[in-house]
This record gives structure tokens, C-alpha cells and sequence, in this order.
DNA sequence: ATAAGTGCAAATCGTTTGCACACTT
DNA sequence: AAGTGTGCAAACGATTTGCACTTAT
């Protein structure tokens, strides 16, 4: 999804396009990693100073709604944000490094594995849920090179 | 893991077993279910009515550390803890009707597709959490018949 | 023009911390 | 007895809500 993309499901999706708005999405398009919303607020603010939390929150929640944005849980407790494909994926590549966030698509290798559960554990499995954590390429090195740690 | 390999675990830790303790293992133990802070603090007042919040969210957290118990993470964004084999599993199962959850182990599908994730995207790959949702027999009966819905 | 969107301040909710008192060992 | 553990009240941080003002269509 690029920005116009976005914007387009946005309007679509009988939403105005904001100052604000579009500072928001262009924040999470030109970033592709997880951002909390204060992140996204400091970084908006680049380019509408107006900005403020509340409407990160709410557009978040829009952007979440029409399927192009995913709420992401951090250990912590506290949540990031990050651009998706539309729809119904949930499986997340994540960076530990640089917070760079990748999705991928559910491949067989779960499939296999929830009809083995289900046939093992008699549940009807509806939903899943998969974040995957490592260091990408370029932090790999880093992190490899680092001597020390 | 029942309660009392729950408390003996406690105690080899260096802990000290309190009625506030017993109150919130005891719960978990019976429970079976991802239950929140709160919840756990009502029922375990059942047993211990002077138990506190805090109290709730401190033995939580030993526990934790201890490694039999775990947190689990909601869509909303609010937590449930439940009760988990020690170690370092993060994979469950997790009933939406009754809550019910049931760690499972790390079958070969899941290094299967961590390898060749590792192998299309040059991530190296450290952790990964895994969260399957459904209803357990018995919800599931519920859920069909209930004709409506 | 007008409904939709905004920022601010205040409210809320889950969780944590400071502290004086109570309990386990 | 002595240190650990407790509850309370207050602090905290993330997120949400109420409201009068602003903006995109």
C-alpha cells in the first residue's frame, strides 16, 4: 500500500482526507516500521504542527477499521502501529532493532498446524495471531559486528 | 503444573508463601482460564478477603519471573495472565467463549516456516509468539446450537 | 453551508510506586 | 526478631471523551 493507495480506501470508505489525516498515514507509509502514536504525533507534527494526540488515536482507529493499518503488542504492554495489506492477515516480521515490520501471509506450515491442533485439542479454531521477531538484514550486521553485545 | 508444584517452585525461588499468594495461585490453578488482574483479585478475595490489587499485580509478576505464568494479550489491549508450563512456550490456545487456555508446544511447522522466513527475508529470527483462538468443545456445542447465533 | 474533523482539557483505565504496618520464617 | 510482603493512596502513562471551534466537501 503506498500513500495514495491509502488515501483512496480512505475516501472510499466515505472518510474526509485532513490535514492531519494525511500527515498521519504519510508518517506510517514513509516509515514502514511500528510506531507508537506518540512517535507518530512527534513525526507528524513535521508536517502538520497542528497535530495533536487525540486525532492520531482516531485516526489510527479509522485506519485500523477500513483494514490498512494493525495494532501490534509490544511486551511491554504498550502498543504500536504499523501499515498493513488490507484484510484479515495477522502475521508480523518484526525488527527488534529498528521496529522495521514486514507481514506475511499465513502459509501452509499454519494451516498444517491448526488442523493438527484442532484434531489434537477438539477447539474450533477461528482466528490466529503470529508476530515473529528478529533482527532484519541491515541491524543483523550491526548487531553481529557489534563485538561487545 | 497444580498448586502445589506451583508453591514449591515459589519457595525454590526464594519466596515466601503468603495467604495473598496462595490466594492468587489458587485461582489461577482452578481457573484454567486467562482471567484479567481484576478478575483474579475478585475471586481470589473469595479465599483472602483482605487481598489487594497490588498484591494481585506483584504475584503476577513473581510468577512470571518464575516462569509459571504468563501474560497474554487481548485485542483491546488489556491483559490476561494464566497459568503455563515453566519456561519459554508462547504458544496458546485460547477458547473465546469461556476463555479456557492450553499452551501447546512448538510443533515442526512452526521451525519449518521460521526457516524459510529467515531464508526469503535474510532476518534472523529469535523469538516468535504465537496466540490461536476458538472455541473449546464444550463452547463449541454451545455456540452451534444456539441456533441464533 | 454543513456535516465531519480537530485540538484542548479533563476523565478513565490498567498498572506501578512510596510508605507505614503486618506477617512468614 | 528481621526482613519480606501487604494494603492504601497517590502517581503514572496510554487511551478516550466532552465540547466549542475549524475545515473539507
Amino acid at each position: 500500500m503506498d500513500e495514495k493507495e491509502v488515501i483512496e480506501t480512505l475516501r472510499a470508505s466515505g472518510y474526509k482526507l485532513t490535514k492531519a489525516r494525511r500527515a498521519v498515514i504519510r508518517v506510517l507509509v514513509q516509515s514502514r516500521r511500528k510506531l507508537t502514536a506518540q512517535e507518530i504525533l512527534e513525526k507528524g507534527k513535521e508536517e502538520d504542527p497542528k497535530l495533536g494526540i487525540v486525532t492520531v488515536y482516531r485516526t489510527l482507529e479509522i485506519l485500523g477499521e477500513i483494514g490498512v493499518a494493525k495494532r501490534l503488542h509490544g511486551e511491554s504492554g504498550c502498543h504500536s502501529y504499523a501499515l498493513s495489506e488490507p484484510g484479515e492477515h495477522r502475521h508480523y516480521l518484526i525488527c527488534k532493532g529498528c521496529g522495521a515490520v514486514i507481514e506475511f501471509e499465513g502459509y501452509e506450515e499454519i494451516g498444517a498446524l491448526l488442523s493438527r491442533l484442532e484434531k489434537e485439542t477438539g477447539f474450533q479454531i477461528t482466528d490466529h495471531w503470529l508476530q515473529v521477531f528478529g533482527y532484519c538484514p541491515r541491524c543483523r550486521e550491526r548487531v553481529n559486528e557489534g563485538g561487545g553485545k
